[in-house]
DNA sequence: CGAGCCATGTAAACAGTTACATGATTCT
DNA sequence: AGAATCATGTAACTGTTTACATGGCTCG
């Protein structure tokens, strides 16, 4: 359901390929959501079928062609549905906390090298938006300024914010990640010593 | 896959059956995982017909039968495998902060009223998160006692604390979602009221 | 002319949700 | 006797991942 919103909501901002929403969903730029050209293509045709899209035939070089989807009115109307309806937030599966509840079932260095691969993964992702959100406060993300050219001037201010504030749940959210594994690694360091000290209690003097 | 070594680190706590198994996932206690029991009884049939786990018939009342699992030393050195395999986080789908990025589509009601059920919802999220934790410290969680049988007693602290490091995760987040919720209302309030004083400008005296 | 990018596809498998269904047991 | 709980299932559908595949365009 979301990924077709998601695409309604890149074709809102500008008419675009498949391949072009590939790139958005891939790149540094688009963390809220993600997929692959696999799923990207077919679920293009789909809303094409259902009229929330339009797409037409570009050429490329002398042979080759490329189909460039824009959003139809029915497709606007369908995007301001689906914002408009709240949701509760659902319970979600998180690998990674299951995995931590069970590591005294791994080696310390597993458990080490699993949260070091963790803060790894979420100072990079905080860096990305952390610049990501700097740039659509500086409205210096090409998407968003195609999105504004489309804008009311007196709408933009909203626009420009309201991305910028998902990115900050992103930031916040990465932090706390990094934050996390930080205190896992100093509680391995505490478990670990402490088995030593134990041990050197068994066998004092050794 | 996440799924399978779910339900074999619950059975390495305990023998239990596959409604023992959901209400674990369902109730109050189990936010690492979840599943409905549609997907849990086929998977506790694969599992057996895997050799990790292993059933038996147990008699309930004059005429009925449930069937029991325990994990089998098979079991438990794919529990083994899989918590000592690093895996790299990946990127996540994020329907909220999706929704969030493109609240201009929506009216101001509908996106207060969804930051209000985030909120909500991630509070209470907090609230249980907390007591479990506490409950975890002090040992008084019944499914962790009956691992701890299990468990020799130089390992025990460790058992513990890494549930309690899992939790702390969850709790960190659950503060990060409020926080970001709550900062989301107050850009709303100031959008909103930059809107009117916009509007008085323009009919002073009206 | 070859490497790397642009562009799009099929198909199988796996994971998760939702609807429908059944029947025994225990408690009031 | 009826309600709540225990216990387990099938089936259709939706969403996601992974593997395999093809071919033109652009630049050096």
């Amino acid at each position: 359901m979301s990924l077709r919103v998601a695409l309604l909501a890149l074709l809102a901002a500008r008419p675009m390929t498949g391949f072009d929403a590939m790139r958005q969903f891939d790149a540094s730029v688009d963390y809220l959501w993600h997929a692959p050209h696999t799923q990207i293509y077919p679920e293009l045709r789909k809303l094409e079928s259902a009229g929330l899209i339009e797409g037409e035939e570009v050429p490329r070089g002398e042979h080759a062609r490329k189909r460039r989807y824009s959003i139809t009115e029915t497709g606007r109307e369908q995007l301001r549905a689906w914002v408009e309806k709240v949701e509760e937030p659902r319970r979600e599966r998180d690998p990674q906390r299951l995995k931590a509840a069970y590591f005294e079932w791994a080696s310390p260095e597993a458990a080490r090298a699993q949260l070091e691969a963790h803060a790894r993964f979420y100072e990079d992702a905080l860096a990305s938006y952390e610049k990501q959100r700097e740039d659509i406060l500086a409205r210096r993300v090409p998407l968003l300024l195609a999105r504004l050219e489309r804008t009311p001037p007196g709408e933009q201010e909203a626009v420009v914010e309201f991305k910028a504030f998902a990115y900050s749940g992103l930031i916040a959210r990465a932090r706390a990640e990094v934050e996390w594994a930080r205190e896992g690694l100093r509680l391995l360091d505490r478990l670990h010593s402490g088995r030593s000290q134990e041990e050197a209690a068994e066998q004092p003097g050794a």
